[in-house]
DNA sequence: CAGTATCCCTCCAGATACTG
DNA sequence: CAGTATCTGGAGGGATACTG
């Protein structure tokens, strides 16, 4: 038994759900880097995405309360996307992750 | 600067690639809680998967060096599923997945 | 038991154009 | 700037039948 069974694979895959996807791990990421990104930063951060992939991906996590939106009434329109508590809580998620990238790009 | 940039969006969206899809991290989720597994073994436990994705999910991870495959050549065939030392690196990254996983289903 | 081989189809990613 | 609307091809994935 390596891994506890406090978790059953429902959970995780609950979990795994919200993460699912080319984009949304690497959204995150990038919120990470830097707290608080508007739309058009995160377009220039998540390379190769598109304007209907980025909104529609960043509308999901919003949904499952893992970033957040915010919408300034100004002109020209200004909104900043940041983690929620929910999302921070995914840095350990995130640092696991670089941690095993690094070791195997060796 | 909440994640250290020694890693890159780069090498994090390979990592990611090669955990990529609805099935693999639950696979690989198994594994850590049986360390050996036969093809008809992870049929039961990753809930819902067919044959072909079951298979196809396989050999991609096989490909990416996470798993090892054992073939037994035996009467009726025998054929044994394992993770690699880089898929036994993935610990702590399932092991965060699964602290978020339950602190979000509280 | 542990796969292959097909057929088929849905749905999603990507491109493009448009808007408040 | 921050989106929405629409069209399209192709991959993802299910069902079924067959095989060493």
């Amino acid at each position: 038994m390596l891994l506890s069974h406090t978790c059953s694979a429902q959970e995780l895959e609950d979990a795994l759900r919200v993460l699912e996807g080319r984009w949304k791990t690497l959204i995150i990421y990038h919120l990470f880097t830097a707290p608080v990104l508007r739309f058009s930063d995160l377009r220039r951060a998540v390379e190769g995405i598109s304007q209907k992939m980025l909104i529609q991906q960043l509308r999901d996590l919003e949904e499952n309360g893992v970033i957040s939106r915010k919408v300034y009434p100004v002109v020209p329109p200004k909104v900043e996307y940041g983690l929620t508590k929910d999302g921070l809580a995914l840095r350990p998620v995130l640092q696991a992750l670089q941690t095993w990238a690094q070791s195997r790009s060796s």
